[in-house]
DNA sequence: TCTGGGGTCCTAGGACCC
DNA sequence: TCTGGGGTCCTAGGACCC
């Protein structure tokens, strides 16, 4: 941490999915708009228009509450590609005002405004132009909230939506947090809410009335820098962590929730191999390689297992992936039981180890360059052009062999792998 | 109301080692 | 032979975020 106060923006898109969908489409302006599935759909609302958020539409709302709270709205399936290119757009533009930035999600970012004064004036003049630049380069609205910290920043960019610009000016903090909801405290979800509420505790000021080691009993380190943060001290933690370049990631998954539950092992094997497809090939395009492989569960009543083994070198290819998954569900699954959702998780990554074995190095190489081979295709044909998993039962939908690669050990379609 | 998909971080217990 | 303690890895689950 350095010596002097730093100044953090936090800078967040307002309605970022619709938005841009609104980009793509203008005649979803100014109406009710939900991005994320059809009405009648098995998901959940992914961004609601400030329009449909009258109606008490939000995210993470089943997609069928939503209709029924707002009929009258345009239902909007959702668009990965664009959100991430808009994202670039977004990130780049953010560049131009700062080197130190760090994208949070898709559509926020921090920035270390520290030291810019002479090239981009004090706080506001600086938020207010990178607002401006931000309409004009990319036609988006965002919030800009301005603090000492990461936490400061983030919570005054909540309140200054949508499209403002808030700034937290130093020794200011407790005062500024004290009023707030602890619900308005970024970790602070549903159940930390109820359990500080059973305390009495509603407003983050309330907060201070207690001392360290209470809250540490009843909610860990993250209790602790909350009663700091309350008093306005830096209580240290990620919070006040420097902003530096975005970090590599941790895990990599994919999942898939049928549209209707089954009970059909071949079809949640060919799911599996599809998902273990989706996991190898973001690992080959990251260059990583998962020590541990998990399967994730999730039966017709939502409870949800998940079932780890971590393999002794790492891997990144598509059927080592899938054996571990495959043997993990064979081991774990309630035979007959319906299942909901299925889950392939990949982490601990770890550099390719030697491989001691020549025979099996060499046999791993062609699968590798097999693999590249595939990825290639499917960046030119299409993602269903080509697929281990074709001929056994869909798991998704039925698949189309365009074009088939030769791929060593490729199933016979209709056979398992034994 | 009937609950997605992609992540991060934390906790807690048991194994195992010194 | 009635009972250590710290460190690290592994696994399972859960809260939380967008």
């Amino acid at each position: 941490m350095s010596a002097g106060l730093r100044t953090i923006f936090h800078v967040d898109m307002d309605a970022f999915f619709v938005s841009v969908e609104e980009l793509f489409d203008p005649s979803l302006k100014g109406k009710a708009v939900v991005v994320g599935g059809q009405r009648n759909e098995r998901g959940v609302v992914s961004a609601a228009s400030y329009e449909a958020r009258k109606f008490g539409v939000h995210s993470a709302m089943p997609l069928r509450t939503a209709a029924k709270l707002c009929p009258h709205a345009i239902f909007v399936d959702g668009h990965r590609e664009r959100y991430v290119e808009y994202s670039r757009k977004v990130h780049h533009v953010l560049t131009t005002f700062s080197p130190l930035v760090e994208m949070a999600s898709i559509d926020e970012a921090y920035l270390d405004m520290t030291g810019t004064d002479r090239l981009h004036g004090p706080p506001l003049r600086a938020a207010h132009s990178l607002h401006q630049k931000m309409k004009t380069e990319t036609q988006l609205n965002c919030s800009i909230g301005i603090g000492i910290s990461r936490l400061i920043a983030k919570v005054s960019s909540a309140k200054a939506k949508p499209n403002g610009v808030l700034w937290v000016v130093p020794g200011q903090e407790a005062k500024f947090l004290a009023p707030l909801d602890v619900r308005d405290i970024p970790g602070v979800g549903k159940v930390t809410e109820q359990n500080l509420l059973s305390l009495g505790i509603r407003k983050v000021g309330d907060l201070a009335r207690f001392d360290d080691a209470f809250l540490e009993e009843h909610f860990g380190k993250w209790g602790l820098a909350l009663a700091g943060k309350a008093r306005g001290e830096d209580a240290g933690g990620w919070f006040d962590s420097e902003v530096g370049a975005d970090a590599d990631p941790k895990s990599i998954s994919h999942e898939h929730t049928y549209t209707e539950d089954t009970a059909d092992a071949e079809q949640m094997e060919s799911t599996l191999m599809r998902l273990s497809e989706m996991v190898g090939r973001r690992l080959r395009e990251g260059g990583l390689h998962a020590r541990t492989i998990q399967l994730k569960l999730r039966y017709k009543d939502f409870t949800t297992i998940t079932r780890a083994h971590s393999l002794p070198a790492p891997t990144q290819l598509d059927t080592e992936i899938f054996e571990q998954v495959r043997s993990l569900f064979r081991e774990n699954w309630r035979k007959g039981a319906e299942v909901r959702l299925l889950g392939v998780h990949t982490s601990s990554f770890a550099d390719e180890a030697e491989q001691g074995d020549l025979l099996e190095g060499n046999r791993r190489e062609r699968w590798k360059q097999a693999l590249s081979a595939a990825d290639r295709l499917r960046d030119r044909f299409g993602e269903s052009s080509v697929s281990l998993a074709t001929g056994m039962k869909g798991g998704f939908r039925e698949r189309i062999h365009e074009n088939p690669v030769d791929l060593p050990g490729k199933q016979k379609p209709g056979r398992s792998n034994e």
